[in-house]
DNA sequence: TACCTATTTCTGTATTAACTGAAATAAAAG
DNA sequence: CTTTTATTTCAGTTAATACAGAAATAGGTA
């Protein structure tokens, strides 16, 4: 597939953030390309317009699909496997959000819960308290995440940021 | 610095997550030990008990201060320099996002908008479209990220929960 | 069956980031 | 000014991750 220069820039850019983001960088080059890309495209394809090896993107396509940022879909009359990928930006922040709860947020609050119950004398008391709190904080940020991931519409964040806004004047 | 069982787990989990939150492991280490202690220590403490080299908790301290989650204090008496942490999960959080925005949003904003700005007819029309949809929905998050993190008090997350709450109930 | 074609798995290499220990610097004490 | 103590910088090592290319597998096709 043949990249403009803007696409070209808009898909290397997309890779250097993704190490930021958690992604790696063939990864999000990959979802950046698919999200762009009008067709879906082969792994060949995929492989060519990147100059990546074949194999990494086979490796990056089975994440990727495995953060369900990426779907296989068959043409007719071809054996091979295509890919797309959603060219909603909700949507794919909404998936991105809910893969980041599950690896940084969902971990932890596992620990806390253990830390916090099985916390001794041996425990300072004050260090007792500082994980409730903590765990208490973090479950709140939880359920507002979950929240917000399940705004039913477009429009709903901006809904949001102007609730917020209010609040901020209201003090 | 001795530190009972249930401290130590919460230590050592949080360096595990920090990797995942875009903060290397002593720091992050580090950053736990400083949040659970009662008293500022000394970098020589830290290093002592979490077994990493002093150069090392340097580093990291010097990290920790230029993102706003450490400060350097001074005892009475004492030539040495003494770290502290904030105790209060709230501002930890709030420091965290101010910094991941900085790393994970607005570079990227940058970059939309020099795509959108430059994109030529040689970018097919959709795909500018997509590109324009994209910078729209970054500036809208980025926007109520900031609203989120000016939250005036400790109960402000409830509140927002609430609301969004009732807001998916009204649909 | 044997033979393609597409895809994945695996092993070794390269790249990057974190970390250590030693050396250099700074700063206070005598 | 010299010595002692605290801290930082830096060069080399280690560890983790990403990646390429080869080999293996799977699954159609003749």
């Amino acid at each position: 597939m043949k990249l403009s220069p803007v696409m070209k820039r808009f898909v290397l850019h997309w890779g250097e953030m993704g190490s930021r983001w958690g992604v790696n960088r063939t990864m999000s080059q990959i979802h950046a390309l698919l999200f762009l890309s009008e067709a879906p495209l082969t792994a060949e394809d995929i492989a060519a317009t990147l100059n990546v090896a074949r194999s990494n993107v086979s490796t990056s396509l089975r994440e990727l699909q495995s953060w369900n940022l990426v779907k296989m879909v068959h043409r007719e009359g071809d054996r091979r496997d295509h890919f797309e990928a959603s060219h909603d930006v909700r949507e794919v922040f909404r998936v991105v959000m809910e893969e980041r709860k599950k690896r940084e947020l969902d971990p932890t609050l596992v620990v806390l819960r253990e830390c916090v119950k099985t916390a001794e004398s041996d425990t300072p008391k004050a260090v007792r308290e500082r994980m409730g709190e903590t765990l208490a904080f973090m479950e709140l940020v939880t359920g507002v995440f979950d929240e917000i991931r399940q705004l039913p519409d477009a429009n709903a964040l901006a809904w949001l940021k102007t609730g917020l806004k209010a609040k901020k004047l209201l003090g």
